[in-house]
DNA sequence: ACAAAAGTGTTGTTACTACACCCATGG
DNA sequence: CCATGGGTGTAGTAACAACACTTTTGT
């Protein structure tokens, strides 16, 4: 089937990436500078290499445009309407990225005006068909969150269960009841106490968890 | 972001048909002529059109390869390994089908050998990386039985609780229990009574009903 | 009469929700 | 001593799993 014919289509990969920052869940653009997006936001995005795999080119581009490595990577869905970019077809295909902290030290190439963190809650204005991609990242990791335990990605290797129930929170944008949330991701054995405590604040100590399994790991959750 | 670059990787849309026939999940493959996967199976697939959705490319593939025609898809995932096509550098964006019946009435072109129903758990070897998709298009097809109404599109307009259980069981490759079952897809409300009812077997006549909105439908299901 | 699928309830168990107070620490 | 987040249990309710017999039709 796939016979080499005239096709004039480029392959591009997105992404969408997620932290938490400042108590609220966050979404990193970059802002651009050629027309005709100038000055427009944009999740970090580019065309794939022909010997590269989408999922590496995203974490390239991403590396390139916003200076973040080794971050968690899963692909989210490819956009491919006609007229989504207009400077010609451009299929792409859209990631979802995952940061445990909201790194403060981003910095992009002078091709790109600026990067920074937004609130999903209010995003600006997004070039090509960015904010739907957006939508979908979000809803896909709302959804993720009740059965698996990708929420891992977004937290420290060890922290406190009021730091897991706030992420889960901040995620969904509704609180949990304290004493139920506890009782149940405890059941779930998905964590497990590292023996250590938190100190220096000025409260109680909180012991501190580790995830068993750091990688996607697919249980009933919430 | 996406600028004009030397890029050569060609775009294709490839889809997962799915169907109950003779009482098993049935995935719908065409056998190759050409090399260098001569006498091979693989999903129906092409190239996307320089103006066309990759959806609606789909379709048309789907209609030209077998003759099938106005039936559900959705997207599913890309595949973009660089090696997954001897002939070149082709990303697929795959599609899951999913057809009311197991229609015979199929025909393909010169370009391929055959057009067959094969049972998911008997596929033969199958070209490019298509058993991957075909494992993550059974999947995908398995977990939103789970959340949505999608099985609306393997059955009739109208049909009984038997049948609807049958498809739900061949699905998931696991028998249910019959009062629990008419129980909960009851209290769903998704389907309801046509008023009509089977006659003509061998055995009491069933009640008919049909579903309330056919389109895709988040609920918390099975 | 028999074969074949349709139809129908109850009980025990488990999971979920709602809800309020004391504890340990730093400042 | 006060502010802050950490930590804990119970009771009522709803959802789930297991389970067997009667009904209606065609042959």
């Amino acid at each position: 089937m796939h016979h080499p014919s005239e096709q004039n289509i480029k392959v591009s990969a997105d992404v969408a990436v997620f932290a938490i920052k400042d108590g609220a869940l966050c979404v990193l653009l970059i802002q651009m500078k050629k027309k005709p997006y100038e000055a427009q936001w944009a999740m970090p995005g580019g065309l794939i290499g022909d010997a590269e795999t989408a999922a590496d080119a995203a974490a390239r581009i991403l590396k390139d445009q916003t200076g973040l490595d080794g971050i968690y990577l899963e692909q989210l869905q490819t956009f491919d309407a006609p007229e989504r970019d207009a400077l010609g077809r451009v299929v792409s295909v859209a990631y979802m990225a995952l940061l445990p902290r909201a790194a403060e030290d981003l910095r992009t190439t002078d091709k790109y005006a600026d990067v920074r963190w937004w609130p999903v809650a209010k995003l600006p204005a997004l070039a090509y068909d960015h904010a739907h991609m957006a939508a979908t990242a979000l809803a896909r990791l709302r959804a993720k969150l009740g059965y698996t335990n990708i929420i891992a990605n977004l937290l420290p290797a060890s922290f406190t269960l009021g730091q897991l129930q706030d992420a889960y929170e901040r995620v969904l944008g509704q609180e949990l009841d304290k004493r139920n949330f506890r009782k149940k991701i405890l059941a779930l054995g998905l964590i497990e106490e590292t023996g250590r405590t938190t100190a220096g604040a000025a409260h109680r100590p909180a012991a501190l968890y580790r995830f068993r399994k750091r990688g996607l790991t697919y249980i009933e959750i919430l």
